[in-house]
This record gives C-alpha cells, sequence and structure tokens, in this order.
RNA sequence: GGAGUCGUAGUUCAGUUGGUUAGAACGCCGGCCUGUCACGUCGGAGGUCGCGGGUUCGAAUCCCGUCGGCUCCGCCA
C-alpha cells in the first residue's frame, strides 16, 4: 500500500553510511534496486544517486516492516527506518561503499509503486536495452549509475569552467538564441516569426558575430557557455543541438590563447586525476596531415605515420601508378608492426575500410619468411624491398599503400592508423595525448560548386605574411588561394576535435576582401553583414577566441564513443527525441498564426 | 543523399537446408527458504518472429517493398 512522505524527512543518502555510523538511527529514502527474499529474512538493496545501501529486514524483530518489504517490488520508491549496524565480518560487500554496514529496518514506508520496467537496469554493458527503447523511456535509463556519473561529471566540468574563466578575468554574457540565418556553415534551425509575416529567426550554430561584437563594444574577455544548433546529419559524436564554452578576448595572440585553454583543460582534467602536461605540443596542419593523415591525429598511437613513397616510384612503369604520379598525386604507406601475419581475410577487411574514404585500392607488402605482395606482379621483388625499406618496415612487418590524390591518400591512411590501431590494441587506456594544430589552410575548394570557402570561418584572419599573397589571389590569381594560411586553431585530445579558434579579422578592408574571395559582390555582403562591416569600421580591436565544445570533452573524460552517454536527453542519428516524440506537428491554428503553409514533399 | 548492420517473449539473444508444438538466460507471477548481496530452489505465465506484399503444399528462415535503431561516407565554416 502506498503511504504518504508526511513528515519524515531523509537523514542520510544511500551512499552515505559506514562503520562510523553504526548504532545511529536513520531514514534513508530511494528506490529498491533489488530485492532478496530468505522468507522471516528480506534484504532490500535501497538506491539513490549517492549509491545503494543494503536494508534488513527481519520478521521476528519488525513484523509490520517485514510484511512492507514483501509488497516491494522493483524500482518501489521506499522510505526505509531503522538502526545502523555492523555487518558480521563474512557478511559485509566489499562492492558497495556502504558495504560494511547495513541498515536493520524497524519501518518500510512504501512511496510509490512501480510497474514492471520495459528493460533492466542493472544489465551489462553487453545486454544493455537497445538504445531506442532506453531513449524512449530516457528518465529511467538515467537512473543507472554510469550515466548519472557521467551527468555530474559535466556539472562539475561546468563548475570548473565557470570558476577558471572568472579568475582569468572574463565575463560570461549571454547572446541571444533568435538570430538571423547567415549562408555559409551549416544548415540552420529556423524559427517563424508571428509579429513579423513571412521573417524567420535561425537559431545560432554558434555565437560567433556577438562574441565579436562583444569585443567591438570593449567587454575584452567574454565566455559563455552557449547553446549551439547545426541541422546537420548526425553521427556518434554530432547532435543537433550542443553545448560550447565560447571564449573571445581582445588583443590577444595565438600563444595567449594556448595559454588559456592548456590552462583550462589542466583543471578539467584533475576532475578524472589526471595531470596534463603543459604547453601541448604544436603541429602545424600541413604536418599533421603529411604524418598521420589527419587534422586530429591521435597521438596515442606510436608511430604509423605515412611515409611518402611517391619518389621511389617515380619512374615505375606500373601503369596506374605512373598516372596518379602524373596527375600530382601521392603514394603512401604506412608500417603495421608484426603485421607480416595478416590474413588473407583481415587485408581484404582493411581494403573495404579504406575504399570508405575514396581509396581506389589497398596495396601491402608483407615481410614474412619470405617477402609477399599484391604488387608483387606490378612492381618486382626488389623494387617491393626498396619501398618498404623506404617506409621503414622491418622483417615481421607489413606496409599496407594507397595511391591517389593526396587528401584521398591522407584520409584513407589516416583512418587506418586509428582501425588498426583498435583492431590491434595498440590504444592505452587512460593516456591522454593532447596537441595543438596550428596554421589550418585559409581555404578550401568545394569541387561541386567550384568556388573557395572558409575552412573556419569567414572572419578568421590570414597570417599577415600571407596578406599579399591574398591579395594577388583576390584579384585573379586564384590559384593562390590554396597557399594561404589562417591563424586558425584546433586543440586536439587522443583524436578529438575538442577545441578550435581563430584569430579574427579587425580590419574592415581585411573582412571586405574574405567576401570577394568567397564569391560576394560588395551588395550581397552589405545584405548580409552590413552591420558587422559597419561595426568594425568604429575601432575594432584586435581580438581572437576559441571555441570547445562540452560533449566532445567529456567523452574524453569519461570515456565513451557515444556522445549520448554525457547529454541528459539526446536525439536519435535522425534527430527525433523519442521520449516527447518531437519534432511534431502543430496545429492549423499555429500555422495560420505563423503565416505558415505546409506543402507536401 | 549513399552504404553497412540490426529488428524473434518485458529484456538480451539462439533458431541448422524452408518442415512436428519457435527455444535459452535474465526479468515477471506464485510457493519454499534467517545472512544474502547477480541469493538459492520448485512451479507458472508470457510470441502479430518490426510492418506490408510475394514465392511455396508449407516462411522467423527465400524474394520485393516499407518503417525504425545504430554506425560510416557525403554533410557538419
Amino acid at each position: 500500500m502506498i503511504e504518504n512522505l508526511n513528515n519524515r524527512e531523509r537523514s542520510h543518502s544511500c551512499g552515505a553510511l559506514r562503520k562510523e555510523n553504526v548504532g545511529e538511527r536513520v531514514t534513508l529514502m530511494g528506490w529498491c534496486a533489488r530485492r532478496r527474499d530468505f522468507g522471516p529474512l528480506t534484504f532490500i538493496d535501497l538506491r539513490d544517486r549517492d549509491g545503494i545501501t543494503q536494508i534488513v529486514v527481519n520478521q521476528e524483530k519488525s513484523p509490520a516492516a517485514h510484511a512492507k518489504a514483501k509488497e516491494v517490488r522493483g524500482e518501489y520508491v521506499l522510505a526505509a527506518i531503522g538502526e545502523v549496524v555492523l555487518r558480521d565480518e563474512n557478511a559485509r560487500n566489499p562492492k558497495l561503499a556502504t558495504g560494511d554496514a547495513e541498515v536493520q529496518a524497524t519501518e518500510i514506508v512504501i512511496l510509490n509503486d512501480a510497474r514492471t520496467l520495459p528493460f533492466q537496469l542493472d544489465a551489462s554493458d553487453e545486454s544493455l536495452a537497445a538504445e531506442d527503447l532506453r531513449l524512449k523511456y530516457r528518465y529511467l535509463d538515467l537512473r543507472r549509475p554510469q550515466l548519472q556519473a557521467n551527468l555530474r561529471l559535466r556539472h562539475r566540468m561546468i563548475l570548473e569552467i565557470n570558476r577558471y574563466m572568472d579568475q582569468q578575468g572574463f565575463t560570461q554574457i549571454e547572446t541571444p538564441n533568435l538570430i538571423k540565418s547567415t549562408p555559409e556553415g551549416a544548415r540552420d534551425y529556423i524559427v517563424p516569426s508571428r509579429v513579423q509575416p513571412g521573417r524567420f529567426f535561425a537559431l545560432p550554430q554558434s555565437p560567433q558575430i556577438f562574441k565579436q561584437i562583444c569585443m567591438i563594444a570593449g567587454l575584452d574577455k567574454y565566455y559563455q557557455i552557449a547553446r549551439c544548433f547545426r541541422d546537420e546529419d548526425l553521427r556518434a559524436d554530432r547532435q543537433p543541438e550542443f553545448s560550447q564554452l565560447d571564449v573571445e578576448m581582445s588583443f590577444a595572440t595565438p600563444d595567449q590563447i594556448y595559454e588559456l585553454v592548456e590552462g583550462l583543460f589542466a583543471r578539467i582534467f584533475e576532475l578524472i586525476d589526471v595531470e596534463l602536461a603543459t604547453p601541448f605540443p604544436r603541429f602545424s596542419f600541413a604536418d599533421v596531415m603529411r604524418r598521420f593523415g589527419s587534422d586530429k591525429p591521435d597521438l596515442r598511437i606510436e608511430g604509423m605515420e605515412l611515409r611518402d613513397l611517391s619518389a621511389s616510384l617515380a619512374e615505375t612503369a606500373f601503369a596506374p601508378y605512373a598516372s596518379i604520379l602524373s596527375a600530382r598525386g601521392e603514394i603512401k604507406g604506412i608500417v603495421v608492426i608484426g603485421g607480416a601475419s595478416m590474413s588473407r581475410k583481415t587485408l581484404d577487411e582493411l581494403q573495404e575500410f579504406a575504399k570508405r574514404y575514396g581509396a581506389g585500392a589497398l596495396a601491402w607488402i608483407k615481410l614474412g619468411d619470405e617477402l609477399s605482395s599484391s604488387l608483387l606482379k606490378a612492381l618486382g621483388h626488389d623494387t617491393l624491398v626498396d619501398l618498404a625499406g623506404v617506409a621503414g618496415a622491418q622483417k615481421g612487418d607489413a606496409v599496407l599503400i594507397v595511391a591517389g590524390k593526396s587528401d584521398v591518400v591522407a584520409a584513407s591512411l589516416g583512418a587506418l592508423r586509428n582501425e588498426i590501431a583498435r583492431r590491434e590494441k595498440l590504444i592505452p587506456a587512460n593516456v591522454f595525448a593532447p596537441l595543438w594544430v596550428t596554421d589550418f589552410p585559409m581555404f578550401e575548394f568545394h569541387e561541386d560548386d567550384g568556388r573557395y570557402y572558409s575552412m573556419h570561418h569567414p572572419f578568421t584572419s590570414p597570417h599577415d605574411e600571407d596578406l599579399p599573397v591574398f591579395e594577388r589571389a583576390v584579384n585573379g590569381e586564384t590559384e593562390l588561394f590554396s597557399q594561404i594560411r589562417a591563424k586558425a586553431y584546433d586543440a586536439v585530445i587522443n583524436g578529438v576535435e575538442v577545441a578550435g579558434g581563430s584569430i579574427r579579422i579587425h580590419r574592415r578592408d581585411v573582412q571586405q576582401l574574405v567576401f570577394k574571395a568567397l564569391g560576394m559582390t560588395e551588395e550581397m555582403a552589405r545584405a548580409r553583414f552590413g552591420f558587422f562591416l559597419e561595426a568594425l569600421s568604429y575601432g575594432t580591436p584586435p581580438h581572437g577566441g576559441i571555441a570547445s565544445g562540452i560533449e566532445r570533452t567529456l567523452m574524453v573524460l569519461v570515456p565513451t564513443e557515444n556522445i549520448r552517454d554525457v547529454m541528459a536527453f539526446p536525439k536519435t542519428a535522425s534527430a527525433q527525441d523519442l521520449m516527447i516524440d518531437a519534432p511534431g506537428e502543430v496545429d492549423a491554428k499555429q500555422l495560420e498564426e505563423l503565416h505558415l503553409k505546409i506543402v507536401k514533399g
């Protein structure tokens, strides 16, 4: 029977009781995680966010409480009132923090009952219920201690960020969520205006413009933990709405930003008792792409760096390679230590893996007792020995080779490096390898519409010494665009991009040059960013900043591969909330007020 | 937009070459049990094999379509 709470007050959490509490009369409240029934003796594992305490109910000592305990089922909400008793030496449970003691209940109050749950909360990782079911019943899934721990870590991280940013002299400033759609970048989430027919707000992809406006306003050091919205297809580490620590400071050099962020991450990692070495090593974008095939390399993986084999094959008669090289492509390889024992099946799987990234094929050389290779007929024994040597392979190793356009070679070998490390368990646990990637290219070329786009965003400053080249590029020498470096930087930990930012353009003329480079006429630029160009002309200080993904960082801390593990109420890969069933339809009256009509697709 | 993969009891899964009554574990319900802590033990209930169509004497199994979850590519400044 369900009873009222009345004036009963909880005295301790379910994770609190220790030997020292023995003899105290306590009142615990929580959920029945498990009940073990021995007839006249019943045990209840009472759970709350802090832990589990064993409640003992003895029929002889407390018949009324025992009768209540018999009624209890899984996830019933209870108050257990009784005395803390020391467990017998041989009856202690070292798995529980409270395992030396237990509560001898004199009273059990059933505060609420519960239907049988749609899935079990105490399942092992392998037998965890399907994620869609858990998302539908998110309030049940969140009862699991692991998810609760993740959310509490998130809370402590955000507290630490606020404390640190305050100590560093930053002011927390909120920026609006109902803003204006700007082209470029991700797709916007759009909000129709009722008051302004036919007009729409957009939710911010990031507070970029506003943070810069704060600098123009002389606020000097801004930060906030901002909600960002991007209507793009999702991934294991992406959600349509997410949080980022957004930072901007005036008169900033990149070094000052690095130092600020390194200090912050050092503090954050203290939360998991990890001392993060600072300063982080720095690599240019060109270097990490050349050596690791990725702009976010996982430096926990030793070696397996990309080796350029193009020079050794410059004179090759093998037509596929010759044509790739003549088309300014590359041939690169990575060495898999001990890889000579890889089976044909494994190599086929790795080839399939590489093809996802556009690789035409994955060639291999195995240095077993005898050299074997998929290229034996094409290149001959001697060339292969030479290539293996250039790649740095030893006896017993294998070389995996991809030929093609440089971005395909980098992407496929870079991904292979991670994949092989994962398969071969070459990634050490509890190791954290941070780095800075600097000097990103200012622009990247998009094949589909044949023009250049900002790699970071259109407000990123080019390197001062690249300005003359930039001007030439804008004035017709478009092939120079790819040479211009931006004052942009990413912080990477364990192969995860945890922060990214740049020094911004503070000069109106340079900003206009970038808009022109992006194919905007002066009229277009004025229409889209006129207010901003105007703002730039009223004394804008040099400034720069960075943004750090809260969820990404938490994923590294936890650690987990699933962003939904570090958010309370995430959406599915198709951007739905299965609990509240969003997005939903709205009624005709709402549509009418918003001046909207649904057109069937 | 494309690809892969999964969908069978409340849950996690098994289910052979298409063939008798679709199984196991956990959970659930009931009995027994005074030191368990993943309690044990005895018994029981529980199935639109995601959905629709097709092939077949016969479909969880084969084919087509469709829906949903997850992952990846594209995309995400």
